[in-house]
DNA sequence: GTGATTGCAAATCTTTTGCACTAAA
DNA sequence: TTTAGTGCAAAAGATTTGCAATCAC
């Protein structure tokens, strides 16, 4: 019974994660699949800095640079796993939802929150301007506490 | 006729954004109403970041450090005057038109245009989550050129 | 005068980059 | 192998801060 565990035990707990890269055409490497874990395993959606996933890797034994980091959230936002949310200057959050939806932004303690596509109506929006599309329309709600 | 300019000849220019400044409580001193004059003298809504303003008062003659443009645009937006715009992170714009109203993003180059905020109707807003209120609420509509 | 404001340079913070090394296919 | 990916340290921006000099009142 309990031998070496196979490859195929040892993979079992990474196959979505695994599986995800894959798809998006990203070379699993082990620090890719541990991020990947972090990110999307966890089965809530995320908002996280660079900062933030970083340190959380450290906590959980994963060796890697911030600047791997850094890279490899922009990668994942480039084959469209992330989306980056832009609430406050000189911060970037990434977004593991990546479904049409919009923001709550705690202006407090700088979290962010989801608020569902269909939750709020926009109506009348003007056309882009000649010789321009629409790439992406975000609402965010600023909340101050009181 | 032609004397020495009285300070009344010389302020005359001036009294837009000295009254400005006064009425915001915020001391008129040589740099900040150089800055305001080109804010807000010019008659049309701007976008401006800390880096450019500083460029065009160099280039406009007014002696001034970048480090007190940053800080007079944070004064200007404590009081008021300015309202901030969040579009890119790392990089903050500072908008004159401080009224409600939405924005475009040119992402080809980092460009902003005011969207009047009649021009979009947000309906079905989600209430601010217990203990919280809504401080702001920021469409950007991004712009990819095509 | 006196306290607010400025300039400058240095510090900070976030993010990107160059390059030798390592690992996936 | 062969090429993509990684770590590190250094670079690059953007913004802030400390402090002496300067200015508005």
């Amino acid at each position: 019974m309990s031998k070496e565990p196979t490859s195929q035990n040892q993979d079992r707990p990474f196959a979505p994660a695994l599986r995800r890269l894959r798809e998006a055409g990203l070379r699993p490497t082990r620090q890719r699949l541990a991020l990947a874990r972090l990110l999307f395993d966890g089965g809530c959606d995320r908002h996280v800095t660079a900062e933030a996933l970083h340190e959380e890797a450290i906590a959980n034994g994963v060796k890697v640079s911030l600047a791997t980091v850094y890279n490899t959230l922009h990668q994942f936002t480039d084959v469209g796993l992330l989306r980056e949310v832009v609430v406050e200057s000189g911060r970037a959050y990434f977004d593991t939802n990546v479904t049409d939806h919009h923001h709550f932004f705690y202006e407090e303690d700088g979290r962010l929150e989801d608020i569902p596509g269909d939750r709020i109506t926009l109506g009348n929006l003007p056309d882009a301007p000649r010789g321009n599309a629409v790439s992406r329309v975000d609402v965010v709600i600023r909340l101050k506490s009181g």
